[in-house]
DNA sequence: TGATCAGAATCACTTACCTCA
DNA sequence: TATGAGGTAAGTGATTCTGAT
């Protein structure tokens, strides 16, 4: 796909207005993963927690951020993902700025410095930030709401290697007590939370995404051990059993059960009232048994 | 009314940076 | 000082859901 149809189809789409959208998202359901070819068995029948469903209200003005180009480009082909989706772009590397929350930028715009290279997704991380031929840069371009960080960032990513954000002790400290009180936020909730800390609202979305994904495998990790004490607790019963049959089995060798002991008794059917019955017993009640 | 599409939200997995033993 | 491990912020590619057409 030449780089022209890429930002026809994408990249210049400006301005949205705000949209009333109700949505309702299953948190942790559980679903299996079949899609992916490269994921092994284990990981197709990897199932997410069930927690909890939660209604969610978005406001968030679509704030339609180029999220994503991503795939193999060819001269004249298509991205590597459904052809429908396409009109969504982003980050090709970590130089391309991406804040689907940034509802007040204006405008997302491309600069092309080279031309793009062939299979950017396998680019590597040198590769993406240099300034050799063939890496294309994406430039966001935010308004004047932009906030310094952002601009700050965007200087630093064009500048080298990614800086690893850290965030401080207080930082985390809040966005845990959020986390405590819901798992996820609306967007109201993530933007406020944002501005509390002088973080972006991506950087928000990003932690609380992280922190679910980290409860979910501390939670697998409990569930595993529970799972285990749960089979060792199988394995001692069935141990206890299996023991218990032995014992009955050797009484039964020792000694015939009871009934075997009793004299036989032949029953037989009484062909009026159908019953089964022991003959002499039958004999004396018959008068009152078959009429 | 059902089909289709776009966009948003979220996920699993991965990468890369940073800290610390 | 070098190095490997572990933690975690961020990137990527996918699915699901919903509203609009």
């Amino acid at each position: 796909m030449a780089f022209d149809d890429l930002s026809n189809t994408g990249l210049s789409l400006g301005l949205f207005s705000q949209l009333e959208q109700p949505k309702k998202q299953q948190y942790f359901q559980l679903h299996h993963h079949t899609k992916k070819a490269i994921f092994s068995p284990d990981q197709l029948t990897n199932l997410s927690l069930a927690l909890c469903s939660d209604q969610v209200t978005s406001k968030n003005g679509l704030s339609f951020f180029a999220r994503k180009v991503h795939g193999e480009f060819e001269s004249g082909t298509v991205l590597n993902r459904q052809a429908s989706s396409i009109s969504v772009v982003s980050s090709i590397s970590s130089s391309v700025k991406r804040d689907r929350d940034a509802s007040n930028y204006e405008d997302v715009k491309i600069t092309i410095v080279n031309q793009m290279k062939p299979n950017i997704s396998g680019m590597s991380h040198s590769e993406e930030t240099g300034s050799g031929e063939g890496v294309m840069k994406i430039k966001s371009v935010y308004n004047s709401k932009a906030t310094s960080h952002d601009d700050r960032e965007i200087e630093e990513e064009e500048g080298g290697a990614r800086k690893k954000l850290r965030l401080t002790k207080q930082q985390s400290l809040i966005l845990e007590d959020n986390f405590k009180e819901h798992i996820t936020l609306n967007p109201k909730q993530k933007q406020a939370l944002a501005k509390q800390l002088n973080l972006r609202a991506r950087q928000v979305e990003v932690w609380f995404q992280n922190r679910r994904a980290r409860t979910k495998l501390k939670q697998t990790e409990v569930d595993c051990e529970l799972l285990k004490k749960f089979c060792k607790t199988l394995t001692d019963e069935n141990r206890k059993l299996q023991k218990e049959v032995q014992e009955l089995k050797a009484l039964k060798r020792a000694a015939p059960p009871f009934y075997k002991q009793l004299p036989a008794v032949t029953l037989s059917i009484c062909p009026s009232c159908e019953r089964a019955g022991e003959p002499a017993l039958r004999q004396q009640t018959s008068s009152k048994f078959c009429k």
